[in-house]
DNA sequence: TGATAGAACTAGAGCGCTCTAGCGGACGAA
DNA sequence: TTCGTCCGCTAGAGCGCTCTAGTTCTATCA
């Protein structure tokens, strides 16, 4: 078997093109990269025949020799919408600064860690964390070694050394209850994320909020997560219980749909007999029958904004702190008033 | 600013962990590889001295430096459930055999041929394409260069040399009409997946089966895509149709989705008045408010037989040719007895 | 005793690129 | 004329690794 390909021929490099024109490899590398330093005549001359040849830069050479950052390691998980969502922006950004992008998946078996792990042995020159799901000291830790940049999960430390873009959950929350206050709901319900820092941030803005709405002795929460089972499992707890809520803020948009799939099993009717509120807003995530009412982040906004401050970070040292972004209620068809009896 | 991490410190190199031990490059290069030839002795104690360094590979070097294949690149649609599954198990396949893989989302933006070139540009040994948008021109003249799998679309012209594993299209959309047919319901339409190789094939098997049913007459197609919001469109025309259908076969879960919608919408309820089928299974697609009836892939095999038998190929030579599984029809929620008046 | 084999290890080339240092020639200024 | 300067280009080192072709050392056997 050729391991160079079914034609037999390796693919071509600097040297061959250098050859063909008659330049040295220096001159070309110089061309390709569309650095200064070359002619406008060889210029064109050169590319024709790198054209001609098929050429096309080896990244792993060009990462192993360069010495200016130009890689940036992404890890995310791969069932999210909302992550798989983020990814374009994180794409179209890099790109265009002349970043190369690497992604690590994270899977059920191949968790941050692997993911991490995988992007060190890349070597790359910084790293974007979706939603970090590692404690907070490996991060930092980590963050000793290269720019490590958390989407989406704020860090608790204050002297931490991760950077962090993120949504103002707390917002985002708020804007959530009063809607459903302003509809009549008391009996508002929360399907949380587990005990991640975002789900944190969110139980507690709920906590707070139902309390200023006087509705503290109202506060209903139960452990949820970041998929429809998760939140399908939750809301059949929670309609088990003694009085059942008139509206359920879930922890995400996949959790939301898991609680309207709990609530239709229960023989219960979006939103005339309970309102449901989802999180993340990303399009794809919206697909569920009825256009669900949700929280909606900033998606493109959160993409573009921690490639393009890790990249400053990264030429000019400029230290990103917490960048924090406000989401966007958007009404859909799954709230409604409270209903009557209630 | 200090390139190299905060901590002033490069990452450790084999020179430096070769140094430490007071042996050479080559044999710290053997022991972390676990390659023959080093003493059991050695070999404890040289791993020990490069834990303590904190020594990781670098990936980029030993691609470079490596002669035997160890990459497989591979492009997924970010957006798309289905594929998400699949990676999960291409790369557990992958790591378990000892080889890297690297991503290439497609985006809006960032479509197959810039998801491949970048793959390219890595210098991977092998290329898994999965659901292939570009001619298979393209891929045929691809695959002179490196063997090129395509996981999920089957390649039009036997003479191709792209190797492809997929699902029997016309197996998976026959259990779902013969479903269909024995639950009553004659007018079944099929809101199709556009006009790549897969959806043609799952549309030509909808009209094969149909007129094998005696229901030649009854085929009524309308183009959908692969995603909620096509779904919906194509079949909120197709309620606008003369004779509505009473069953309706989406080109995949999401498109299923967005049937459900627009049924919703059109104040119909699923499956009383009309019963909805999807594509696929996979279990992260399947959190619809009722469980879908839907053709499950077997994405976990899907997955595992792509890399494995790409290995084998790369290693032995072995060629793959064309691998057919079998899908698994999955009865849900959705579908149900055909209306009587209908 | 010396030849021989095998195990354990090393030297050094080379993968494809970038980057620094420097070279030659053209040109303008003194 | 001579010097300096700048432009266009090149030589060659080096990035961190793998791999081939040794070398050394010990054990074994005629």
């Amino acid at each position: 078997m050729d391991r160079t390909g079914s034609n037999g021929s390796r693919k071509p490099t600097l040297e061959d093109v250098a050859r063909a024109a008659g330049v040295s490899r220096s001159l070309v590398s110089i061309i390709v990269r569309g650095a200064p330093g070359a002619s406008e005549a060889s210029r064109t001359r050169v590319m024709a025949i790198a054209r001609d040849l098929g050429y096309l830069p080896d990244v792993r050479a060009r990462l192993l020799a360069g010495t200016s950052p130009k890689l940036i390691g992404v890890t995310y998980k791969t069932n999210s919408l909302h992550h798989a969502d983020l990814l374009s922006s994180i794409y179209e950004t890099a790109e265009g600064a002349g970043y190369e992008v690497i992604l690590s998946g994270r899977t059920r078996r191949h968790d941050d860690r692997h993911a991490v792990n995988a992007l060190l042995g890349y070597r790359c020159d910084a790293l974007l964390i979706i939603s970090p799901e590692v404690p907070e000291a490996e991060l930092q830790q980590l963050s000793a070694s290269l720019p490590i940049l958390s989407l989406g999960r704020r860090m608790v430390h204050a002297t931490t050394n991760v950077d962090v873009v993120r949504t103002d959950e707390a917002a985002g929350i708020r804007m959530a209850i009063d809607h459903l206050v302003a509809l009549g709901h008391r009996r508002v319900a929360h399907v949380d994320g587990g005990g991640g820092v975002i789900g944190t941030d969110r139980r507690r803005a709920y906590r707070d909020c139902m309390t200023r709405h006087g509705l503290r002795d109202q506060v209903s929460i139960v452990t949820g997560g970041d998929n429809a089972d998760a939140g399908r499992r939750a809301a059949r707890r929670l309609l088990d219980g003694p009085e059942p809520p008139t509206a359920i803020i879930a922890y995400n948009d996949e959790c939301a749909w898991g609680v309207m799939r709990a609530l239709e099993d229960a023989g219960l009717s979006v939103p005339r007999d309970v309102s449901v509120v989802g999180y993340d807003g990303s399009p794809v995530a919206r697909m569920a029958p009825h256009e669900l009412t949700t929280v909606h982040q900033d998606t493109d906004g959160l993409g573009r904004l921690s490639v393009e401050r890790l990249i400053a970070r990264l030429e000019h040292g400029l230290p990103i702190g917490d960048v924090v972004l406000v989401p966007t209620f958007v009404p859909g068809e799954t709230t409604g008033p409270a209903p009557a009896g209630a």
